[in-house]
DNA sequence: TATGAATGAGAGTTCATTCAT
DNA sequence: GATGAATGAACTCTCATTCAT
């Protein structure tokens, strides 16, 4: 290993040093449109964020609705990693679903940047048909994550229920965003932590659970 | 004709000409938010689409943000007025709760603009003091129409049901928009069709309807 | 006259003071170009030639290509129709055709823009469709100023030529054109004084003139 | 092979490969001034053009109108070079004259790269000193060729004419660039096959042609 | 020798806004 | 009350150029 040779790195070091610097440019283009928008999220707003010139980023993403885009897509991509290696620590499924709950739901809580950069994504989606696909897909992977646990349920009997998974995967989906809008515009009739109980107990209800 | 008193009237006239441009105005600028969101919603769009010039549409708002909170207020009022008048015209509170939810969800079919509407409003929301009470009030008025629904079908014990009238009021119309988000960025998983059954299968369990 | 209508003046006097404005764009336009070269024209150049703001540049024609080419056919309108006035002050048919070669030769000296202008013209209509059109009919203008010149001084028998009209107006404009392109290239070679007469001795030549 | 001096044959080859590639950059440089013009002519056009990186061009010739001015005078470097082979290869002195007409108007006709070349290189010289030179220089040698074969043929008694040789060979270098140009903005007015044959028809008259 | 990474300068364009009428 | 003319501010984007390797 300390004698693999040196040189051959040589290559990938130019890249890897382009790359994070990238990523680091993804991120705060990810900050900067969960805090003031998508439309509103302008270069000089990234550069200075991220320390790099306005023409550094227009090198890495050719326009700015590339960046956008690429932004959105790195986001969830990482999101959506970390999540399923955590689902994996959990063993059971009504645990998975209350997990997901959770922490679909702490986006939307005001402070955190997850729930304004999703809206934004979906937002973004109504208009333009690449961000639509990626939100689509975003969409299909939670409820994957859904589906799974609660066909493992299913399967223990820990669960019944009348819906069909997936049907049960987008009530959940439906109730998380719903609710987190509301949370998302700080509404008074909806306090944070009754959020999480009314999904909680509304859900455990439709599975029965044991 | 000619005799009668063309002066004392000048005066209303002339304004009530200006209201009813000023409404024309209102109708245009909503439209033009719904096809392009709010960020691009410029003042030659709505110019263009109501016929009138780009000065007088800032004589009649101020600014281009003061039109968009007008338009998207005005968009709200009359909707809220029409859906009060209807639920008059309905005696059965299952039938009520139906009709909210049947009224609220067709508007996030692509096609209609309401959804988008609502979707642009609260993003605004987020950012803007003035236009997040609006969403919150009208949230409340939503809420409102519900709980009255659900009390009166308590009364009538043609439903039993553990959670509150306004717990309930807040699971119904989380997934309501959170299913209309899904539809309105055509995620193939989730079909118009079904998604109005599942909303209905799902709260008539909750309710317990009779 | 002084009793005329005030009133009905009011609508043209706005746009006339409009146009004039627009005039004088035209006419630095056209000076800029002759100077730097269509390329090299900016909005910049041409606002502080005129002592108006770039965005009433744009305002005006659009965008800066819709300028130039306005700027152009402004120019070429404008010579053409001086030109045309000239003409019907002189009598005889040699003495039209040594001005039209004498006015165009000018053009070319350094110092003065019409030649520059006129090869920045058509330079441009090599790769611009509009502008190529202009062009060709400018040609056309001047070639049949030539021709009728010339069918006069046939008709007149004050010249006898082998050539067809269409034919000689084609060769007097080519060797002014041809000699122009050296005069406006500063040729140690070609001398201005010299260049006119090897042109009006040629053309006589091949005329015959009596 | 394995024994041949490597060593000592390495720098020259890499110069001469530096040299080839330099030549490629050279051809590639002028077809793209020729397609968009000169202005527009960029580096990242040329390096597509040759499969170069753009920062190897600067490294070849320094900048940008560097680049330009060198990718002239190879051009017509090459061009003169070939044409004095060709004429040596003609014995009659008006044959002379009739093929260095029909190249030079050759170049002119649409999708030949020769004409606009030329005509990009001219209009440079208009406003770059330098570019002025070597336009000038190429003007004085077209001349020469034209000159030389005029004395060849009034030696021979082949022609007698008025003016001297140097009046012709201008007279006959600007017919060929005046009516190339309208070749080039491909006007209706005047046809390829006519073009050629007014212009030898013309040249025979003044030279009186035996 | 040759090239990718990074950046500053400069240009066109959009758009809300001001002002005079 | 209503509108056209005019403009400044802001932004994206292109491109030559510098630098390190």
């Amino acid at each position: 290993m300390p004698t693999t040779p040196l040189v051959t790195d040589d290559q990938p070091r130019r890249s890897r040093r382009a790359g994070r610097r990238k990523l680091i440019a993804l991120d705060a283009a990810a900050k900067v449109i969960a805090e003031r928008g998508a439309d509103a999220a302008r270069f000089v707003d990234v550069a200075s964020e991220c320390g790099l010139a306005v023409s550094t980023l227009q090198y890495y993403f050719g326009s700015r609705e590339d960046m956008l885009v690429a932004a959105f897509r790195h986001a969830s991509e990482t999101e959506l990693a970390t999540l399923a290696g955590e689902l994996t620590q959990r063993e059971d499924p009504w645990e998975k679903i209350v997990f997901l709950i959770e922490d679909a739901l702490s986006g939307y809580i005001p402070g955190d940047d997850k729930g304004p950069l999703w809206i934004e994504a979906w937002r973004f989606g109504l208009r333009d048909e690449e961000m639509r696909a990626d939100v689509q897909r975003d969409y299909a992977t939670w409820q994957s994550f859904l589906v799974d646990a609660v066909n493992e349920g299913l399967t223990n009997e820990r669960f019944v229920m009348g819906f069909d998974a997936d049907q049960f995967a987008i009530l959940a989906l439906a109730l998380v965003d719903g609710i987190g809008l509301r949370l998302a515009v700080a509404d008074p009739l909806v306090r944070i932590e009754e959020a999480s109980s009314i999904i909680r107990t509304s859900l455990a209800t439709l599975l029965n659970v044991a």
